[in-house]
DNA sequence: CGGGGTATTGACCCAAGTCAATATCTGTGG
DNA sequence: CCACAGATATTGACTTGGGTCAATACCCCG
């Protein structure tokens, strides 16, 4: 899944699979050269610790391929994943030179990395990159609303519908819609850590999936591969009634 | 607390309560000379719905005085409070003109306001607005993630004494620190905003209080004032031990 | 001083957590 | 290719924190 052995082996960004999503997408094929001069790509292991909450991180990157989480803990050590980052999500906040979470590589990554100066240099004169990235973080800030109502109100059964759906609709890498017939999924996480995300146990996350296979709503094609015979069905655990 | 029965009469930036926190804090004279002549200033009533999910809304604005809130709801009426507007937060979403989340007055307001479209203007010309209006969304995106530990991981009595040190933490204008021995505060939640907010009930938060009460922690002088004769034993509830 | 909203308190219940026992994968070395 | 070990996942039995339902109490404000 990751491009390459050779860890700064550039790709040239008109074939990058995330040029459409990232951070990235509005610029012209000028800009796109400016950035494909200071860009290196990069490779982190899964379950590496990217960095810890407070800690100076001076590049800024995409995801290419993998998949990483955003997570906070308590004094104690219980601990709750506060985002998930999918191929085309921006790792860095704009603005500071620390990360406010802990970042943790899940699988294999693939990361399009900036240093963080020129980068800022480079934002300042190109207001396509700025723009953008300002709408992906109005589109995390919503996201993270979103998850605060799954968070605080919703039932176990009803955070296992919701994180079905979400991963539906983010594994089309094309925004194209549809999702109303069948789909097949693969779990970019393990139990524990949907368990992690949803704000559950391990063992809830499991007997939700399992009381859902038993009703048909879902099959399990092994312990990650899910598929979704009727996608309205799903939707249905939520209350959207067709 | 409304600065005026006449809504429309402003006042001088230099004057303005939130000078120094809102989004025109890094302004200089020139540039708030500019913002000035755009401004305009408006009374909301408490209990206002000010926008519903997804409407339009061509107006963005700051909060001068009051508390508003930010909430969303399953399709059976379930409701969680994502976000807590206070005086010098800032109400609209750069780059849209529809609001993510449904915005209620909790109290009075009096907002100061500009139309979407010379404000995006001037956003382009005063870089000072700009970079504010960013790092405020940052430290938005980062506030939304550490709600989302407290919403997915806390016993309720760890949610208050959370809820109570965000109050006094925001209560004192200046952002001198401190709050280390005693605190009283006002608080700008009904229960039930409250329960909203924690993801708990009404009955839940009046129970846990009533507990912190007994137990020497909070005394209640009335039901919306809160003395902490000690917020090192508030903050050892969340294990932050001194 | 009475009435509607707000808050507290009590009794009971249940969804999800905890603890514990298997079961099932996955990868490694014989 | 199989055996084995460690990690991951499932399932069961039991507990519990916080929800639900219901009865007061409190508190403004006209």
């Amino acid at each position: 899944m990751t491009v390459s052995a050779a860890p700064n082996l550039k790709i040239d960004c008109s074939h990058c699979p995330i040029r459409h999503r990232a951070v990235c997408s509005r610029c012209t094929d000028e800009e796109l050269q400016q950035l494909n001069e200071i860009k290196f790509y990069k490779s982190v292991p899964a379950g590496k610790t990217i960095a810890l909450r407070g800690e100076k991180l001076d590049v800024v990157a995409s995801i290419v391929s993998g998949v990483a989480t955003l997570s906070d803990s308590t004094a104690d050590g219980r601990a709750q994943t506060v985002g998930l980052l999918l191929p085309s999500d921006f790792i860095g906040r704009p603005g500071r030179d620390s990360v406010g979470h802990d970042i943790t590589a899940i699988t294999d990554l693939t990361l399009c990395c900036f240093r963080r100066k020129p980068f800022d240099e480079l934002m300042v004169e190109t207001p396509h990159v700025r723009e953008r990235l300002l709408e992906m973080l109005v589109d995390e800030l919503d996201a993270a609303r979103d998850w605060m109502l799954l968070l605080g109100r919703m039932t176990a059964r009803e955070k296992i519908a919701s994180f079905l759906m979400l991963i539906v609709r983010r594994s089309s890498l094309a925004d194209k819609d549809g999702h109303l017939g069948e789909a097949e999924i693969d779990l970019p996480l393990s139990r524990e850590e949907m368990a992690s995300y949803l704000g559950l146990t391990i063992e809830t996350v499991s007997r939700q999936l399992t009381s859902l296979r038993k009703e048909g709503v879902i099959s399990l094609l092994g312990t990650r591969r899910v598929l979704i015979p009727d996608m309205g069905a799903l939707a249905s655990i939520l209350g959207d009634e067709i």
